[in-house]
DNA sequence: GTGGTCTAGACCACT
DNA sequence: GTGGTCTAGACCACC
Protein backbone atom coordinates (compact mmCIF):
# COMPACT_ATOMS: atom_id res chain seq x y z
CA UNK A 1 0.00 0.00 0.00
CA UNK A 2 1.40 3.59 -0.77
CA UNK A 3 0.28 6.97 0.47
CA UNK A 4 -2.20 8.31 -1.46
CA UNK A 5 -1.43 11.98 0.34
CA UNK A 6 1.28 14.21 -0.71
CA UNK A 7 2.89 17.54 0.81
CA UNK A 8 2.98 18.66 -2.93
CA UNK A 9 0.35 20.21 -5.03
CA UNK A 10 0.98 20.42 -9.04
CA UNK A 11 -1.19 21.20 -12.14
CA UNK A 12 -0.60 19.15 -14.83
CA UNK A 13 -1.46 21.28 -17.50
CA UNK A 14 0.63 24.56 -16.45
CA UNK A 15 2.93 26.47 -18.58
CA UNK A 16 5.91 25.12 -16.59
CA UNK A 17 7.04 21.68 -16.37
CA UNK A 18 5.63 19.25 -13.19
CA UNK A 19 9.37 18.88 -12.42
CA UNK A 20 9.89 22.73 -12.10
CA UNK A 21 7.14 22.86 -9.86
CA UNK A 22 8.04 20.58 -7.80
CA UNK A 23 11.66 21.79 -7.74
CA UNK A 24 9.90 25.53 -6.73
CA UNK A 25 7.47 24.09 -4.16
CA UNK A 26 10.42 22.11 -2.50
CA UNK A 27 12.42 24.98 -2.49
CA UNK A 28 10.06 26.93 -0.51
CA UNK A 29 9.34 24.89 1.86
CA UNK A 30 13.26 24.41 3.07
CA UNK A 31 13.81 27.73 2.71
CA UNK A 32 10.54 29.33 4.54
CA UNK A 33 11.53 26.82 7.25
CA UNK A 34 8.81 24.33 7.23
CA UNK A 35 11.67 21.37 6.28
CA UNK A 36 14.45 21.41 8.37
CA UNK A 37 17.79 19.98 8.14
CA UNK A 38 17.80 16.39 8.28
CA UNK A 39 13.93 15.60 7.77
CA UNK A 40 13.11 13.13 5.26
CA UNK A 41 11.61 13.87 1.78
CA UNK A 42 8.66 11.73 0.46
CA UNK A 43 10.16 8.83 -1.53
CA UNK A 44 10.25 9.29 -5.33
CA UNK A 45 7.62 6.60 -5.73
CA UNK A 46 5.01 7.49 -3.14
CA UNK A 47 4.99 10.84 -4.44
CA UNK A 48 4.83 9.62 -7.85
CA UNK A 49 1.70 7.36 -7.06
CA UNK A 50 -0.07 9.94 -4.97
CA UNK A 51 0.46 12.70 -7.58
CA UNK A 52 0.02 10.00 -10.14
CA UNK A 53 2.49 10.99 -12.59
CA UNK A 54 6.25 8.99 -13.76
CA UNK A 55 8.51 8.32 -10.70
CA UNK A 56 11.25 9.33 -13.04
CA UNK A 57 9.65 13.53 -13.26
CA UNK A 58 10.12 13.24 -9.02
CA UNK A 59 13.37 11.76 -9.62
CA UNK A 60 14.49 14.61 -11.89
CA UNK A 61 13.33 17.24 -9.77
CA UNK A 62 14.76 15.70 -6.73
CA UNK A 63 18.16 15.70 -8.77
CA UNK A 64 17.88 19.44 -9.49
CA UNK A 65 17.57 19.82 -5.79
CA UNK A 66 20.37 18.08 -5.21
CA UNK A 67 22.53 19.42 -7.75
CA UNK A 68 21.71 23.22 -5.78
CA UNK A 69 23.05 21.36 -2.88
CA UNK A 70 19.80 21.90 -0.82
CA UNK A 71 19.00 17.94 -0.51
CA UNK A 72 21.24 15.25 0.11
CA UNK A 73 21.41 11.71 -1.41
CA UNK A 74 21.27 9.21 1.43
CA UNK A 75 21.89 6.20 -0.26
CA UNK A 76 19.83 3.13 0.17
CA UNK A 77 17.42 5.31 2.57
CA UNK A 78 16.22 8.08 0.67
CA UNK A 79 16.97 12.08 0.13
CA UNK A 80 16.73 14.61 3.19
CA UNK A 81 17.28 18.24 3.37
CA UNK A 82 20.92 18.93 3.18
CA UNK A 83 22.48 19.52 6.71
CA UNK A 84 24.73 22.08 5.25
CA UNK A 85 21.73 24.28 4.31
CA UNK A 86 21.02 26.41 7.45
CA UNK A 87 17.38 26.18 8.67
CA UNK A 88 15.14 28.60 8.39
CA UNK A 89 16.35 31.86 5.72
CA UNK A 90 16.59 34.97 7.46
CA UNK A 91 14.05 37.22 5.94
CA UNK A 92 16.64 39.03 3.02
CA UNK A 93 17.24 35.38 1.33
CA UNK A 94 13.11 34.89 1.15
CA UNK A 95 12.71 38.23 -0.15
CA UNK A 96 15.53 37.94 -2.98
CA UNK A 97 13.73 34.58 -3.76
CA UNK A 98 10.17 36.92 -4.42
CA UNK A 99 12.24 39.52 -5.98
CA UNK A 100 12.48 38.53 -9.70
CA UNK A 101 8.77 37.92 -9.92
CA UNK A 102 8.08 41.59 -8.36
CA UNK A 103 10.54 42.41 -10.43
CA UNK A 104 8.32 41.73 -13.27
CA UNK A 105 5.30 42.74 -11.98
CA UNK A 106 6.98 46.28 -12.00
CA UNK A 107 8.01 46.67 -15.49
CA UNK A 108 4.84 45.52 -16.46
CA UNK A 109 2.52 48.14 -14.24
CA UNK A 110 4.89 50.13 -16.10
CA UNK A 111 4.99 49.46 -19.57
CA UNK A 112 0.76 49.27 -19.40
CA UNK A 113 0.78 52.71 -17.39
CA UNK A 114 -0.82 51.88 -14.07
CA UNK A 115 -0.36 54.44 -11.29
CA UNK A 116 2.07 52.63 -8.57
CA UNK A 117 -0.72 53.24 -6.53
CA UNK A 118 -3.22 50.95 -8.32
CA UNK A 119 -0.70 48.22 -8.67
CA UNK A 120 -0.04 47.86 -4.73
CA UNK A 121 -3.94 48.03 -3.99
CA UNK A 122 -3.96 45.19 -6.68
CA UNK A 123 -1.10 43.07 -4.76
CA UNK A 124 -2.75 43.78 -1.40
CA UNK A 125 -6.21 43.23 -2.15
CA UNK A 126 -3.92 39.30 -3.78
CA UNK A 127 -2.18 38.72 -0.98
CA UNK A 128 -5.30 39.11 1.50
CA UNK A 129 -6.64 35.91 -0.52
CA UNK A 130 -9.52 38.27 -1.82
CA UNK A 131 -9.94 37.24 -5.59
CA UNK B 1 20.45 47.64 -45.11
CA UNK B 2 18.07 47.89 -42.35
CA UNK B 3 16.59 49.90 -39.05
CA UNK B 4 19.04 48.52 -36.56
CA UNK B 5 17.41 50.16 -33.77
CA UNK B 6 13.70 48.31 -33.07
CA UNK B 7 11.47 49.27 -29.94
CA UNK B 8 11.57 45.96 -28.35
CA UNK B 9 14.47 44.64 -26.04
CA UNK B 10 14.20 40.66 -26.00
CA UNK B 11 16.27 38.32 -23.80
CA UNK B 12 17.43 35.23 -25.75
CA UNK B 13 18.34 33.45 -22.40
CA UNK B 14 14.65 34.12 -20.79
CA UNK B 15 12.08 31.48 -19.81
CA UNK B 16 9.65 32.30 -22.42
CA UNK B 17 10.02 31.98 -25.88
CA UNK B 18 11.05 35.14 -28.12
CA UNK B 19 7.72 35.17 -29.84
CA UNK B 20 5.92 36.04 -27.01
CA UNK B 21 8.24 38.25 -25.00
CA UNK B 22 7.34 40.52 -28.57
CA UNK B 23 3.48 39.75 -27.96
CA UNK B 24 3.12 40.98 -24.78
CA UNK B 25 5.44 43.86 -25.35
CA UNK B 26 3.49 45.06 -28.50
CA UNK B 27 -0.08 44.13 -26.46
CA UNK B 28 1.10 46.39 -23.42
CA UNK B 29 2.62 49.44 -26.26
CA UNK B 30 -1.17 49.61 -27.55
CA UNK B 31 -3.04 48.91 -24.64
CA UNK B 32 -1.30 51.86 -22.60
CA UNK B 33 -1.97 54.22 -25.50
CA UNK B 34 1.46 54.83 -26.44
CA UNK B 35 0.64 53.07 -29.98
CA UNK B 36 -2.53 55.32 -31.43
CA UNK B 37 -4.74 53.53 -33.84
CA UNK B 38 -3.29 53.67 -37.66
CA UNK B 39 0.32 53.76 -36.52
CA UNK B 40 2.15 51.11 -38.49
CA UNK B 41 4.54 48.67 -36.28
CA UNK B 42 8.30 47.75 -37.49
CA UNK B 43 8.50 45.57 -40.58
CA UNK B 44 9.25 41.88 -39.82
CA UNK B 45 12.48 41.91 -41.52
CA UNK B 46 13.51 45.43 -39.65
CA UNK B 47 12.54 43.64 -36.07
CA UNK B 48 14.47 40.54 -37.14
CA UNK B 49 17.27 42.20 -38.26
CA UNK B 50 17.34 44.42 -35.47
CA UNK B 51 17.43 42.06 -32.65
CA UNK B 52 19.20 39.44 -34.68
CA UNK B 53 16.60 36.63 -34.65
CA UNK B 54 14.33 34.57 -36.92
CA UNK B 55 12.05 36.48 -39.29
CA UNK B 56 9.75 33.76 -38.38
CA UNK B 57 9.63 34.32 -35.19
CA UNK B 58 8.54 37.77 -35.71
CA UNK B 59 5.61 37.07 -37.89
CA UNK B 60 4.88 34.47 -35.40
CA UNK B 61 3.96 37.08 -33.00
CA UNK B 62 2.24 39.42 -35.23
CA UNK B 63 0.28 36.43 -36.77
CA UNK B 64 -1.13 36.30 -32.77
CA UNK B 65 -1.35 39.95 -32.44
CA UNK B 66 -3.60 39.74 -35.52
CA UNK B 67 -5.27 36.82 -34.42
CA UNK B 68 -6.01 38.98 -30.99
CA UNK B 69 -7.21 41.77 -33.09
CA UNK B 70 -4.78 44.11 -31.65
CA UNK B 71 -3.66 44.72 -34.87
CA UNK B 72 -4.50 44.76 -38.99
CA UNK B 73 -2.45 43.45 -42.12
CA UNK B 74 -2.66 46.28 -44.60
CA UNK B 75 -2.25 44.42 -47.79
CA UNK B 76 1.04 45.73 -49.54
CA UNK B 77 2.34 47.81 -46.36
CA UNK B 78 2.75 46.09 -43.53
CA UNK B 79 0.97 45.62 -39.65
CA UNK B 80 -0.96 49.01 -38.03
CA UNK B 81 -2.60 49.18 -34.67
CA UNK B 82 -5.96 47.94 -35.47
CA UNK B 83 -8.59 50.98 -35.71
CA UNK B 84 -11.49 48.91 -34.28
CA UNK B 85 -9.13 48.84 -31.14
CA UNK B 86 -10.03 51.82 -28.56
CA UNK B 87 -7.25 53.48 -27.65
CA UNK B 88 -6.08 53.56 -24.25
CA UNK B 89 -7.78 51.03 -22.88
CA UNK B 90 -9.63 51.70 -19.56
CA UNK B 91 -7.83 50.94 -16.47
CA UNK B 92 -10.17 47.93 -15.38
CA UNK B 93 -8.57 46.07 -18.53
CA UNK B 94 -4.96 46.92 -17.99
CA UNK B 95 -5.37 45.53 -14.34
CA UNK B 96 -5.76 42.36 -15.79
CA UNK B 97 -3.23 42.40 -17.85
CA UNK B 98 -0.92 43.00 -14.92
CA UNK B 99 -2.92 40.65 -12.31
CA UNK B 100 -1.63 36.75 -13.53
CA UNK B 101 2.05 38.06 -12.43
CA UNK B 102 0.66 39.41 -9.30
CA UNK B 103 -0.95 36.59 -8.39
CA UNK B 104 2.04 35.08 -8.74
CA UNK B 105 3.67 37.12 -6.22
CA UNK B 106 1.16 36.40 -3.89
CA UNK B 107 1.27 33.05 -3.83
CA UNK B 108 5.34 32.95 -3.67
CA UNK B 109 5.13 35.66 -0.96
CA UNK B 110 2.63 32.83 1.36
CA UNK B 111 4.77 30.18 0.50
CA UNK B 112 8.26 32.04 1.69
CA UNK B 113 5.93 32.69 4.47
CA UNK B 114 6.92 36.75 4.11
CA UNK B 115 4.25 38.95 5.70
CA UNK B 116 1.97 41.02 2.96
CA UNK B 117 3.38 44.40 4.68
CA UNK B 118 6.70 42.93 3.72
CA UNK B 119 5.92 42.04 0.44
CA UNK B 120 3.86 45.18 -0.43
CA UNK B 121 7.51 47.17 0.91
CA UNK B 122 9.25 45.21 -1.41
CA UNK B 123 6.90 46.00 -4.67
CA UNK B 124 6.31 49.70 -3.61
CA UNK B 125 10.18 50.19 -4.06
CA UNK B 126 10.87 48.17 -7.21
CA UNK B 127 7.84 50.08 -8.71
CA UNK B 128 9.45 53.23 -7.60
CA UNK B 129 12.49 51.85 -9.76
CA UNK B 130 14.91 51.63 -6.82
CA UNK B 131 17.08 48.71 -7.44
CA UNK C 1 20.24 10.11 -43.58
CA UNK C 2 22.01 10.74 -40.35
CA UNK C 3 25.27 11.09 -38.99
CA UNK C 4 27.02 7.56 -38.13
CA UNK C 5 30.22 9.49 -36.78
CA UNK C 6 30.69 11.28 -33.38
CA UNK C 7 33.60 12.76 -31.86
CA UNK C 8 32.58 10.65 -28.69
CA UNK C 9 33.34 7.80 -27.54
CA UNK C 10 31.43 5.63 -24.69
CA UNK C 11 32.02 2.09 -22.72
CA UNK C 12 28.78 0.70 -22.28
CA UNK C 13 29.56 -1.43 -19.74
CA UNK C 14 31.73 0.73 -17.84
CA UNK C 15 31.21 1.32 -14.29
CA UNK C 16 30.11 4.86 -14.73
CA UNK C 17 27.46 5.83 -16.62
CA UNK C 18 27.07 6.98 -20.45
CA UNK C 19 25.43 10.81 -19.83
CA UNK C 20 28.68 10.83 -17.50
CA UNK C 21 30.94 9.81 -20.08
CA UNK C 22 29.74 12.24 -22.27
CA UNK C 23 29.63 15.07 -19.92
CA UNK C 24 33.82 14.57 -19.11
CA UNK C 25 34.37 14.50 -22.90
CA UNK C 26 32.53 17.54 -23.83
CA UNK C 27 33.71 19.24 -20.78
CA UNK C 28 37.34 18.79 -22.01
CA UNK C 29 37.17 19.45 -25.00
CA UNK C 30 36.37 22.67 -24.62
CA UNK C 31 38.54 23.08 -21.60
CA UNK C 32 41.44 22.10 -23.58
CA UNK C 33 39.97 24.32 -26.05
CA UNK C 34 39.26 21.89 -29.06
CA UNK C 35 35.47 23.48 -28.91
CA UNK C 36 35.45 27.26 -28.76
CA UNK C 37 32.90 29.59 -27.96
CA UNK C 38 29.97 29.45 -30.14
CA UNK C 39 30.65 26.25 -31.92
CA UNK C 40 27.53 23.79 -31.98
CA UNK C 41 27.52 20.77 -30.37
CA UNK C 42 26.50 17.71 -32.38
CA UNK C 43 22.91 17.59 -32.37
CA UNK C 44 21.20 15.12 -29.73
CA UNK C 45 19.36 13.22 -32.47
CA UNK C 46 22.73 12.63 -35.03
CA UNK C 47 24.88 11.64 -31.77
CA UNK C 48 22.18 9.12 -30.37
CA UNK C 49 22.41 7.49 -33.74
CA UNK C 50 25.52 7.18 -34.19
CA UNK C 51 26.69 6.05 -30.07
CA UNK C 52 23.18 3.93 -30.85
CA UNK C 53 21.84 5.05 -27.26
CA UNK C 54 18.89 6.79 -26.77
CA UNK C 55 18.20 10.48 -27.23
CA UNK C 56 17.07 11.02 -23.44
CA UNK C 57 20.60 10.09 -22.27
CA UNK C 58 22.38 12.52 -24.47
CA UNK C 59 19.80 14.67 -23.42
CA UNK C 60 20.93 14.50 -20.14
CA UNK C 61 24.22 15.05 -20.31
CA UNK C 62 23.47 18.43 -22.29
CA UNK C 63 21.05 19.17 -19.62
CA UNK C 64 24.21 19.37 -16.82
CA UNK C 65 26.48 20.82 -19.04
CA UNK C 66 23.91 23.77 -19.54
CA UNK C 67 23.37 23.81 -16.07
CA UNK C 68 27.14 23.80 -15.11
CA UNK C 69 27.35 27.00 -18.01
CA UNK C 70 29.54 25.32 -20.05
CA UNK C 71 27.18 25.27 -23.17
CA UNK C 72 23.75 27.11 -24.00
CA UNK C 73 20.67 25.79 -25.58
CA UNK C 74 19.66 28.24 -28.80
CA UNK C 75 16.35 27.61 -28.95
CA UNK C 76 15.22 25.98 -32.04
CA UNK C 77 18.83 25.67 -32.90
CA UNK C 78 21.10 23.70 -30.92
CA UNK C 79 23.33 23.84 -28.63
CA UNK C 80 26.55 25.86 -28.26
CA UNK C 81 30.00 26.03 -26.30
CA UNK C 82 28.83 28.93 -23.90
CA UNK C 83 30.11 32.54 -25.25
CA UNK C 84 30.58 33.11 -21.95
CA UNK C 85 33.64 30.70 -21.06
CA UNK C 86 36.97 31.75 -22.23
CA UNK C 87 38.18 29.47 -24.75
CA UNK C 88 41.38 26.94 -23.87
CA UNK C 89 41.85 27.29 -20.27
CA UNK C 90 45.28 28.07 -18.89
CA UNK C 91 46.88 25.34 -17.91
CA UNK C 92 46.94 25.98 -14.26
CA UNK C 93 42.99 25.99 -14.88
CA UNK C 94 43.14 22.27 -16.63
CA UNK C 95 45.89 20.57 -14.09
CA UNK C 96 43.41 21.55 -11.26
CA UNK C 97 40.88 19.02 -13.45
CA UNK C 98 43.88 16.55 -13.29
CA UNK C 99 44.23 17.00 -9.45
CA UNK C 100 41.72 15.07 -8.10
CA UNK C 101 42.49 11.50 -9.99
CA UNK C 102 46.17 12.10 -9.46
CA UNK C 103 45.19 12.65 -5.38
CA UNK C 104 43.83 9.44 -5.16
CA UNK C 105 46.47 7.74 -6.96
CA UNK C 106 49.00 9.49 -4.73
CA UNK C 107 46.84 7.81 -1.65
CA UNK C 108 46.61 4.68 -3.33
CA UNK C 109 50.31 4.35 -3.57
CA UNK C 110 51.42 5.48 0.08
CA UNK C 111 48.96 2.84 1.17
CA UNK C 112 49.92 0.21 -1.29
CA UNK C 113 53.70 1.14 0.12
CA UNK C 114 55.08 1.79 -3.03
CA UNK C 115 57.78 4.11 -3.35
CA UNK C 116 57.50 7.59 -5.05
CA UNK C 117 59.72 6.65 -7.74
CA UNK C 118 58.17 3.77 -8.60
CA UNK C 119 54.58 5.33 -9.17
CA UNK C 120 56.46 8.22 -11.19
CA UNK C 121 57.97 5.49 -13.33
CA UNK C 122 54.32 3.57 -13.71
CA UNK C 123 52.98 7.30 -14.22
CA UNK C 124 55.40 8.12 -16.77
CA UNK C 125 55.04 4.98 -19.24
CA UNK C 126 51.38 5.08 -18.97
CA UNK C 127 51.48 8.67 -20.51
CA UNK C 128 53.55 7.78 -23.12
CA UNK C 129 50.98 4.65 -24.28
CA UNK C 130 52.95 1.82 -23.72
CA UNK C 131 50.70 -0.06 -21.71
CA UNK D 1 28.94 -0.21 24.14
CA UNK D 2 31.61 -0.86 21.59
CA UNK D 3 34.92 0.78 20.04
CA UNK D 4 34.01 3.80 18.87
CA UNK D 5 37.20 3.99 17.03
CA UNK D 6 38.17 2.11 13.50
CA UNK D 7 41.27 1.87 11.53
CA UNK D 8 39.09 2.74 8.51
CA UNK D 9 37.88 6.29 7.18
CA UNK D 10 34.86 6.31 5.23
CA UNK D 11 33.39 9.39 3.24
CA UNK D 12 29.79 8.84 2.53
CA UNK D 13 28.79 11.67 0.02
CA UNK D 14 32.02 10.00 -2.50
CA UNK D 15 31.30 8.58 -5.87
CA UNK D 16 31.76 5.06 -5.15
CA UNK D 17 30.02 3.06 -2.20
CA UNK D 18 30.79 2.63 0.89
CA UNK D 19 31.25 -1.35 1.10
CA UNK D 20 33.69 -0.32 -2.20
CA UNK D 21 36.15 2.08 0.07
CA UNK D 22 36.08 -0.52 3.04
CA UNK D 23 37.39 -3.69 0.56
CA UNK D 24 39.99 -1.12 -0.58
CA UNK D 25 40.98 0.08 2.34
CA UNK D 26 41.44 -3.99 3.85
CA UNK D 27 42.75 -4.57 0.58
CA UNK D 28 45.56 -2.31 0.51
CA UNK D 29 46.22 -2.69 4.01
CA UNK D 30 46.68 -6.36 3.80
CA UNK D 31 48.99 -6.42 0.29
CA UNK D 32 50.98 -3.44 2.51
CA UNK D 33 51.56 -5.86 4.75
CA UNK D 34 50.43 -3.86 7.19
CA UNK D 35 47.62 -6.59 8.18
CA UNK D 36 49.66 -9.95 8.41
CA UNK D 37 48.26 -13.24 8.00
CA UNK D 38 45.90 -14.29 11.43
CA UNK D 39 45.11 -10.90 12.36
CA UNK D 40 41.59 -10.64 13.30
CA UNK D 41 39.54 -7.90 11.52
CA UNK D 42 37.54 -5.54 13.47
CA UNK D 43 33.84 -6.95 14.11
CA UNK D 44 31.44 -6.13 11.53
CA UNK D 45 29.07 -4.57 14.61
CA UNK D 46 32.16 -2.64 15.58
CA UNK D 47 32.97 -1.28 12.71
CA UNK D 48 29.24 -0.30 11.70
CA UNK D 49 28.99 1.91 15.45
CA UNK D 50 32.19 3.12 14.76
CA UNK D 51 31.49 4.65 11.10
CA UNK D 52 27.51 5.08 11.48
CA UNK D 53 26.80 2.58 9.44
CA UNK D 54 24.62 -0.21 8.84
CA UNK D 55 26.22 -3.69 9.16
CA UNK D 56 24.65 -5.30 6.09
CA UNK D 57 27.32 -3.00 4.51
CA UNK D 58 30.07 -3.91 6.29
CA UNK D 59 29.33 -7.57 6.12
CA UNK D 60 29.14 -7.40 2.06
CA UNK D 61 33.06 -6.02 1.94
CA UNK D 62 34.00 -8.79 4.55
CA UNK D 63 32.23 -11.09 1.97
CA UNK D 64 33.44 -10.46 -1.15
CA UNK D 65 37.07 -9.96 0.63
CA UNK D 66 36.82 -13.90 1.69
CA UNK D 67 35.24 -14.68 -2.15
CA UNK D 68 38.52 -12.97 -3.02
CA UNK D 69 40.48 -15.42 -0.50
CA UNK D 70 41.94 -12.46 1.19
CA UNK D 71 40.10 -12.67 4.98
CA UNK D 72 38.98 -15.96 6.19
CA UNK D 73 35.71 -16.60 8.16
CA UNK D 74 36.54 -18.21 11.74
CA UNK D 75 33.57 -19.90 13.06
CA UNK D 76 32.79 -18.04 16.48
CA UNK D 77 35.38 -15.99 16.36
CA UNK D 78 35.22 -13.46 13.45
CA UNK D 79 37.28 -12.60 10.43
CA UNK D 80 41.08 -13.10 10.16
CA UNK D 81 43.35 -11.99 7.64
CA UNK D 82 44.11 -15.64 5.89
CA UNK D 83 46.90 -17.62 6.64
CA UNK D 84 47.15 -18.80 2.81
CA UNK D 85 47.63 -15.46 1.40
CA UNK D 86 51.26 -14.33 1.47
CA UNK D 87 51.97 -11.31 3.37
CA UNK D 88 53.47 -8.50 1.49
CA UNK D 89 53.32 -9.05 -2.07
CA UNK D 90 55.51 -8.45 -4.31
CA UNK D 91 56.34 -4.91 -5.76
CA UNK D 92 54.38 -6.19 -9.50
CA UNK D 93 51.79 -7.42 -7.54
CA UNK D 94 50.97 -3.76 -5.83
CA UNK D 95 51.84 -2.01 -8.80
CA UNK D 96 49.07 -3.91 -10.41
CA UNK D 97 46.39 -2.07 -7.66
CA UNK D 98 48.12 1.11 -8.53
CA UNK D 99 47.38 0.84 -12.54
CA UNK D 100 43.62 1.17 -12.94
CA UNK D 101 43.88 4.36 -11.37
CA UNK D 102 47.10 5.77 -13.38
CA UNK D 103 45.31 5.24 -16.49
CA UNK D 104 42.66 7.18 -16.13
CA UNK D 105 45.19 9.93 -14.72
CA UNK D 106 46.94 9.32 -18.25
CA UNK D 107 44.13 9.88 -20.25
CA UNK D 108 42.36 12.55 -18.62
CA UNK D 109 46.14 14.10 -19.35
CA UNK D 110 45.93 13.41 -22.85
CA UNK D 111 42.62 14.64 -23.28
CA UNK D 112 42.94 17.50 -21.13
CA UNK D 113 46.85 18.53 -23.51
CA UNK D 114 49.03 18.64 -20.53
CA UNK D 115 51.81 17.86 -21.57
CA UNK D 116 53.50 14.26 -19.68
CA UNK D 117 55.96 15.86 -18.02
CA UNK D 118 53.57 18.65 -16.15
CA UNK D 119 51.57 15.72 -14.94
CA UNK D 120 54.67 14.06 -13.72
CA UNK D 121 55.35 17.01 -12.00
CA UNK D 122 51.81 17.60 -10.25
CA UNK D 123 52.01 14.02 -9.45
CA UNK D 124 55.38 14.04 -7.75
CA UNK D 125 54.13 16.98 -5.98
CA UNK D 126 51.41 14.85 -4.38
CA UNK D 127 53.34 11.49 -3.42
CA UNK D 128 55.38 13.81 -1.37
CA UNK D 129 52.26 15.07 0.36
CA UNK D 130 52.82 18.67 -0.42
CA UNK D 131 49.23 20.14 -1.40
C1' DG E 1 13.06 -0.57 1.13
C1' DT E 2 15.72 3.49 -1.41
C1' DG E 3 17.23 6.17 -5.87
C1' DG E 4 19.75 5.72 -10.65
C1' DT E 5 19.99 4.54 -15.39
C1' DC E 6 18.45 3.41 -19.76
C1' DT E 7 15.09 2.32 -23.45
C1' DA E 8 11.33 3.09 -26.81
C1' DG E 9 8.19 5.97 -28.28
C1' DA E 10 4.97 9.74 -28.15
C1' DC E 11 3.92 14.59 -28.21
C1' DC E 12 5.04 19.48 -27.77
C1' DA E 13 7.35 24.04 -28.41
C1' DC E 14 10.50 26.81 -30.75
C1' DT E 15 13.05 28.72 -34.88
C1' DG F 1 15.23 21.04 -38.34
C1' DT F 2 16.26 21.72 -32.99
C1' DG F 3 15.73 20.28 -27.80
C1' DG F 4 12.17 19.39 -23.81
C1' DT F 5 8.90 16.68 -21.39
C1' DC F 6 6.54 12.79 -19.99
C1' DT F 7 5.25 7.87 -19.86
C1' DA F 8 5.69 2.86 -18.99
C1' DG F 9 8.53 -0.45 -17.81
C1' DA F 10 12.82 -2.83 -17.11
C1' DC F 11 17.04 -3.61 -14.61
C1' DC F 12 20.67 -2.38 -11.38
C1' DA F 13 23.15 -0.82 -7.11
C1' DC F 14 22.97 0.29 -2.49
C1' DC F 15 21.65 -0.10 2.46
Amino acid sequence: MTDLFSPFSISPGSADPIYRQLVDQVRRLIVAGQWQAGDALPSVRDTANALAINPMTVSKAYALLETEGLIERQRGVGMAVSAAHRNTQPLKARLTLLRPTLERAAAEAKQLEIEPQQALDLYKQLLKGRP
